[in-house]
DNA sequence: AATCTGGAAACACTG
DNA sequence: GACAGTGTTTCCAGA
């Protein structure tokens, strides 16, 4: 297919890498929503039907990354039916012949989706091989050699968003790069292996084909940074000619020089190319970025809630000449956003073929390179199964889930939150390490037959998928100290490092050789093709994945992250860091106590509670309270204020952070404000204890409204918390909020005052008869999480709380309430609120409640199998209630 | 001698 | 353009 199949006239236009004809025409010329595409030719083959795959490399690796033809004769290999032809590529090959290569831009219509398909049909249809032997189009070969650059360019790498900011988000083609993770993932492993001409294979049988390898810590080149070969000089040809990169000068500080300049556009490694669709957090991390932040951290699947890729991204992305780099370079694969060509995204678990996908990828993006309409940035980096052929393992930036069946990859000892990485002018400065002082720890569950290569590299840790982090690349200790081997490998210019978990260690491994190295941001910058910046981008998470041999004969690929760590010497000094947290939900009115856990609290902390709105904008924000008595070194205890908006019928997510001062920051964490729904009901007789239950289980497995609603004649709490396991939904353990109205007439509430979740300073124990399922109520920081909201609380409100004293069968409320996971407080304005709407006799008070509005209702809640209640027939119950 | 580590100076960027 | 504040990168020195 080509772009007259589309009906569209294409541009053609000459050879001006500088980025401002191409931006030029990103901006003004191509729409958003156009399928736009970019081809860059050599003007001597530019006519031609069927190329050579050939590039002016960026480096000789990125060279041989930069050919789709590449990657499809390896495919071709993959599958068994043609060999790897003899690569032959040469720097001088690409930079000899295409000193001016000229770019084509191509607009694609929305008509070329259906071609897409066709091409998937066709494929589907057996018709693969025709496809394959389709003459391959030239594509996207980016001279990034620095000369190419436009001379007026700012040559500081700092810059950032507003010397960026010229080009529309929408327009963006960022995420275009995923289009070809697969592809390029294929590539670039072909290109490491031609490259390096070492086509290894791991060891453990590690069914990855093709990677640089150095086996041993001695031989690694990369083991010291100062003088050894590094990312840059490692993965591209910038060692032979770049001078030393610390300066002669004694305070010769890195300057912009056009020499550097040349070296950054014509070296700097780019290790994770592959970005994302989704908003760039980079650029201020620390602040309005991560303020809209999921706390979701994990690479988890389906987890992911839209609208963290909804978010307008910070640092604004370029487009022609960027995605044309980029593709050139590395020509990524996303079925992901395949998907929005392509309905073969969607690919059955168990006959995921990366193959088979590059087939259609190829078929839509070997004619022409889309820039994706705004709605690709909407996409989740998710889904993926972790089912995949041995040839085609997912790239590195793709969404894994952690656990699948009976395997689970697990971060058993987590690194700590701070670990000052190192330039590569500095010598090491270590390997990660755990708070526990030794090293962090990997644990394989559920196979033990045979060892697996656990596989390390340094992802991102903003709010979305974590993939490969531009500014940081894994580091590979040595010496005497470290005990686990490990060899490291190239994938998709990114380091990774591979660790065996053996069986004799239970399939753990200790990660005791795993440094982490700083790349100049200008380098990265600079780079062609990078649209992320490093300035506060200094957080990171260590990355592991395992592939599992299944019996089929493919690999079973999970993949699980640290919490992050801050990498930069200031922030980790400076900038307050929030581990954990004792609630994370309350009712609108406030007056919890929340205490927050973490490091670099001052006294004159702050934390600010705030609302933002879809467009990122704050809605509202309000201080909390510090109790500064009760504040201590890595305690902050914070009284949560009250909601602005007390009428609200719906949980309300919101955020807060704690600050040390202007731009002193931590990240935001999600919080939940919860409406006030329930009251006292009347009952005739006076002895039955009868609970309504209101269950906002805004976590994991439930994404509705949840309403438990029946009698619980319980001896005790724990029959409450009993009752509610009950009817939680599979896997679900205790209800994220549960507000009980426990209704007797004339009794006023008496255990009230058991609002609050347990707190690191008050650890609850957890009865192992009814809370055995029951997670930690205390809130780790979401960052610390390796899958969202893995826990719950028991936020438990019992009303009139003076009825249970009067139950026959209730028991000692203190005991129960720490069966519970409650304990006894003070007296919270959540429950005064309760107590009064408990004891108003208003007629339009809520105390209607909410069981006689179910009695009323059409709906028979009682019977209503409880997963199909929805926020909706909550809403309709309130409406009908406040209409009374 | 090499590596690791903490501190801080010098420089760069932002507002 | 100057300036202060903040972030990055390099250098130093000691363990």
């Amino acid at each position: 297919m080509s772009a007259a199949h589309c009906g569209w006239e294409d541009l053609d236009f000459r050879a001006i890498f500088g980025e401002e004809s191409l931006e030029n025409h990103d901006s003004a010329d191509i729409a958003p929503d156009d399928c736009a595409s970019f081809f860059i030719f050599s003007r001597d083959q530019a006519n031609s039907s069927v190329s050579q795959p050939v590039c002016i490399p960026y480096n000789e690796h990125q060279m041989h990354s930069s050919t789709h033809s590449s990657c499809l004769q390896d495919y071709r290999n993959n599958d068994g039916s043609k060999e790897i032809p003899d690569y032959t590529y040469s720097s001088s090959v690409g930079t000899k012949s295409f000193e001016c290569p000229s770019i084509q831009i191509t607009s694609i219509s929305p008509s070329c989706h259906q071609d897409i398909e066709t091409l998937e049909n066709a494929e589907n249809n057996g018709s693969e091989r025709d496809y394959m032997d389709r003459p391959l189009r030239d594509h996207l070969c980016l001279h990034l050699e620095p000369t190419f650059r436009d001379p007026s360019l700012s040559p500081s790498p700092g810059s950032s968003i507003s010397s960026r900011s010229w080009i529309s988000d929408a327009s963006s083609c960022e995420s275009l790069s995923h289009i070809y993770d697969d592809l390029d993932s294929e590539l670039n492993e072909a290109a490491a292996r031609f490259t390096l001409g070492s086509p290894l294979t791991s060891p453990s049988g590690s069914p990855r084909e093709y990677r640089s390898v150095s086996p041993s810590p001695r031989q690694s080149p990369c083991h010291s940074p100062r003088n050894s070969i590094t990312d840059e000089n490692w993965l591209s040809p910038r060692s032979a000619s770049k001078p030393p990169s610390r300066p002669t000068s004694p305070c010769g500080k890195r300057r912009h020089s056009s020499a550097d300049i040349f070296y950054s556009g014509l070296v700097s490694p780019h290790y994770s190319p592959a970005t994302s669709p989704g908003p760039s957090p980079r650029g201020s991390i620390t602040e309005d970025t991560w303020l809209s932040a999921s706390p979701h951290p994990a690479p988890s699947l389906s987890l992911y809630p839209c609208w963290q890729e909804t978010a307008i991204p910070l640092k604004t992305r370029k487009t022609s000449e960027d995605h044309s780099a980029r593709l050139a370079g590395k020509t990524e694969l996303n079925t992901e956003d395949l998907a929005c060509l392509s309905p073969i995204v969607d690919m059955p678990a168990d006959e995921t073929s990366c193959s088979q996908h590059l087939l259609v990828q190829d078929s839509s993006t070997d004619q022409f390179l889309s820039v994706p309409s705004h709605f690709t940035w909407n996409k989740h980096k998710s889904g993926h199964t972790p089912v995949f052929r041995t040839s085609s393992l997912p790239p590195l930036d793709w969404a894994l889930p952690s656990r699948y069946g009976q395997y689970e990859l697990k971060v058993e000892v987590q690194p700590k939150t701070h670990h000052r990485a190192h330039y590569e002018t500095e010598g090491s400065r270590g390997a990660v390490k755990a708070v526990t002082g030794s090293h962090p720890i990997v644990k394989l569950i559920g196979y033990t037959e045979k060892p697996v290569n656990v596989q390390i590299f340094i992802g991102t840790a903003d709010e979305r998928y974590v993939k490969p982090h531009a500014f940081y690349q894994i580091h590979r200790i040595t010496g005497k100290t470290v005990v686990t081997a490990s060899q490291e490998i190239v994938i998709t210019n990114t380091k990774v490092l591979e660790i065996p978990p053996l069986p004799e260690n239970n399939m753990t491994a200790s990660i005791d050789c795993a440094g982490i190295l700083k790349l100049r941001n200008s380098d990265i910058e600079l780079r062609k093709g990078e649209t992320d910046i490093g300035r506060k981008n200094t957080r990171v998470r260590l990355v592991f994945r395992a592939h599992i041999p299944q019996t089929s004969g493919k690999v079973l690929s999970l993949q699980t992250a640290s919490i992050p760590i801050e990498c930069s010497q200031r922030s980790a000094q400076e900038l307050p860091q929030v581990e954990k947290y004792s609630v994370n939900s309350c009712s609108v009115n406030g007056g919890l106590e929340l205490v927050i856990t973490g490091s670099n609290f001052m006294p004159d902390s702050k934390v600010i509670f705030l609302e933002k709105g879809q467009d990122g904008c704050t809605h509202w924000e309000a201080e909390g309270k510090i109790v500064l008595k009760k504040c201590q070194m890595n305690n902050i205890v914070v009284e949560i204020p009250a909601y602005h908006n007390k009428s609200v019928a719906a949980e309300v997510q919101v955020q807060f952070y704690v600050c040390n001062g202007k731009r002193k920051r931590s990240q935001s964490q999600r919080f939940n404000y919860t409406p006030v729904l329930l009251k006292q009901e009347n009952l005739e007789d006076g002895n039955l204890q009868e609970a309504t239950a209101v269950s906002v289980a805004k976590g994991r497995g439930i994404s509705d409204l949840h309403i438990i609603h029946t009698n619980l004649l319980f001896q005790d709490q724990r029959s409450i918390c009993k009752t509610l396991k009950s009817l939680s939904p599979p896997g679900v353990g205790c209800p994220n909020q549960l507000t009980f109205t426990s209704s007797l007439k004339h009794e006023a509430p008496h255990i009230s005052n058991i609002q609050e979740p347990c707190t690191s300073s008050s650890p609850c124990t957890a009865d192992p008869e009814t809370m055995e399922n029951y997670p930690d109520t205390i809130y780790s920081s979401p960052q610390k999480q390796s899958m969202p909201y893995q826990g719950f609380s028991s936020d438990i409100t019992i009303l009139p709380s003076s009825s249970l004293t009067a139950m026959p069968h209730c028991g000692q409320p203190s005991s129960h309430t720490h069966d519970c996971r409650l304990r006894d407080n003070s007296l919270s304005p959540t429950i005064t609120h309760h107590r009064q709407n408990s004891t108003s006799s208003h007629p339009t008070d809520m105390s209607l409640g909410i069981k006689s509005e179910l009695e009323d209702s059409d709906i028979n809640f009682q019977t209503k199998d409880l997963q199909d209640i929805t926020l909706d027939d909550v809403a309709e119950i309130i409406r009908r209630d406040m209409s009374h």
